[in-house]
RNA sequence: CGGGAGGUAGUUCAGCUCGGUAGAAUACUUGGUUUGGGACCAAGGGGUCGCAGGUUCGAAUCCUGUCCUCCCGACCA
């Protein structure tokens, strides 16, 4: 058949790609760097915006909608943050097209249509959003806001791959104003605490919470925080950032409020972000040679029931057991899928559930009815077992979050292994060459050191991990001074 | 932006060296037989060969230009 994806040990990059898209998730499309996300691709996306909007929700943010365009005048208020998109921004110079005298037909730019002043299109939103939130604070009561957008942003890079960069893409994010420093940093850390959680107990992706290094830090941002995911093929994996911006966005729009001591003061902020990358670090964190894995509570199918009959007669009697499965799976919650399409056979369907990465497949066959069983297979171990039909929706919620269980428990386990703490130059070059992984190592905190080092091997810090051990050590380089380890990787 | 590969049927690709009526597999349509791991038989439909020029009696094939996509690198979430 032609579906078959090219194995991870031939070439990681082609089974990737082969993945999304046969698996459905994804097209290349007629625009550069963009891509078509897929139904199949888009419910997963649902899921995962339906799972963090719950949890935003549940720490106090509301949603609202900032336009797309940003007036080239406020992208630049902020210089570190205008500096650090401008070479990867799309801009809109003109309003209007007009029909080309010279080629019938065809269409031009009207020249007479010039844009007075140039509008960028989003690469983030906190310009426009400083120019919005500068009207509404004038006092300390009028603080905090704590305001998420789901929205598309675009970043013209320079070199695209699906989902894990993209010329236009999908995310939230959220912007928030405090009183006080304090409270800022309180929020930074609890958002990127809320993805963690969401990463490791939703996705089954275990992650490293860590703080950038000043040279991967968020243009405009003073401190960012970072969940850190290792991929299959020994990279790391950049997952969500939560930023905390100081008042570098107050003191650039001039957003100031009066304190209780009628004082003025300027405004402390937040952003945090996560995009549809997040289905690329998913699909890479647990999927096999045969297709997706995914985690059940992500899963846009849960359960997939798959009859096998010989004749009308038995298909009439089958449907009848299989209905009252799938709706019996329902009522506990569970998304079923029943596939009685009379026009691929049950191989076929095996093959093409298991390319989906559906959790949890039913084989209901007139022999299993006899028997009062079914035959159930797990995605993620390819185990196949005979089970009674009598509480079988119990049976199958138990195995929902083993699997849940078991995705996450193999990806921590193979991420764990692949950390290793390195004490001399030699050893981290070989390790960064022959294993990837993450490696811990001493570094002496210099920009310029860390900068050596990824032109040399192309590895980065991903993080200084959150409550890291302090301890005296020699830079891995430099051999300077240090006083902890910190994670280094090459990345997506 | 540098390097590489490519654009021919819905899809994957062959054909190009050496110019001569556009091919395969698969998918699709119809009929039949099937259905416990990607079914089988029969019939049928489907392509201005990326685009624009040029050479030629004749171009998918040779030449020039151009557009686009993918992969690797630099940039980045």
């Amino acid at each position: 058949m032609s579906k078959e994806i090219t194995p991870r040990s031939e070439d990681y990059s082609k089974w990737y790609n082969d993945l999304i898209l046969k698996a459905g998730l994804a097209d290349y499309s007629a625009v550069r760097g963009c891509m078509v996300i897929k139904p199949y691709g888009y419910a997963l996306w649902e899921n995962m915006r339906d799972v963090l909007d719950k949890k935003f929700k549940e720490t106090g943010h509301e949603n609202a909608y900032f336009p797309l365009f940003v007036p080239k005048s406020l992208f630049e208020a902020e210089e570190k943050n205008a500096e650090g998109f401008a070479k990867e921004c799309a801009v809109v110079t003109h309003y209007r097209l007009k029909n080309d005298p010279n080629n019938p037909g065809k269409l031009i730019v009207d020249p007479e249509a010039k844009l007075e002043e140039e509008l960028v299109v989003r690469p983030t939103s906190e310009a426009i959003i400083w120019n919005t939130y500068k009207g509404w604070i004038q006092s300390y009561r009028d603080l905090p806001i704590l305001i998420n957008q789901w929205a598309n942003v675009v970043r013209w890079e320079m070199r695209t791959r699906l989902f894990l960069r993209t010329a236009e893409f999908l995310w939230q994010e959220g912007h928030t104003a405090h009183a006080t420093e304090e409270e800022a940093i309180v929020e930074t850390k609890q958002m990127i605490n809320v993805y963690a959680d969401f990463a490791e107990n939703f996705m089954a992706m275990p992650v490293i919470q860590g703080v950038k290094s000043a040279n991967e830090r968020f243009a405009g941002a003073e401190d960012t925080y970072t969940i850190e995911a290792l991929m299959q093929d020994g990279k790391a994996l950049q997952s969500g950032t939560s930023h905390f911006l100081g008042q570098n966005f107050a003191k650039a729009f001039d957003v100031k409020y009066i304190t209780k001591d009628n004082k003025p003061e300027y405004v402390w902020a937040t952003s945090w972000g996560v995009s549809t990358r997040l289905i690329g670090a998913l699909v890479m964190a647990h999927s096999d040679d045969q297709g997706l894995v995914l985690p059940p509570k992500l899963a846009p199918i849960q359960v997939v029931i798959v009859p096998i009959y010989k004749g009308e007669e038995s298909k009439a009697i089958i449907d009848a057991k299989a209905t009252e499965i799938m709706k019996n799976l329902k009522d506990k919650g569970i998304k079923v899928k029943y596939d009685n399409d009379d026009q691929s056979r049950p191989g076929w369907k095996f093959a093409e559930y298991e390319m989906k990465g559906v959790p949890v497949r039913m084989a209901l066959g007139a022999r299993d009815l006899e028997n009062n069983v079914v035959e159930v297979a797990r995605r993620d171990t390819k185990e196949k077992n005979v089970l009674s039909l009598d509480q079988i929706e119990a049976q199958i919620e138990t195995l929902l979050s083993d699997i849940q269980n078991n995705i996450f428990n193999k990806a921590k386990t193979f991420r764990d292994e692949n950390i290793v703490e390195v004490n001399d130059w030699d050893t981290f070059v070989k390790t960064l060459d022959e294993k990837g992984g993450f490696i811990s190592a001493h570094w002496d905190g210099t920009p310029e050191t860390e900068e050596k080092i990824k032109e040399m091997t192309k590895a980065t810090i991903r993080c200084i991990p959150l409550n890291n051990k302090q301890e005296n050590g020699a830079c891995i380089l430099t051999k300077n001074p240090s006083t902890q380890r910190v994670l280094f990787a090459r990345a997506y």
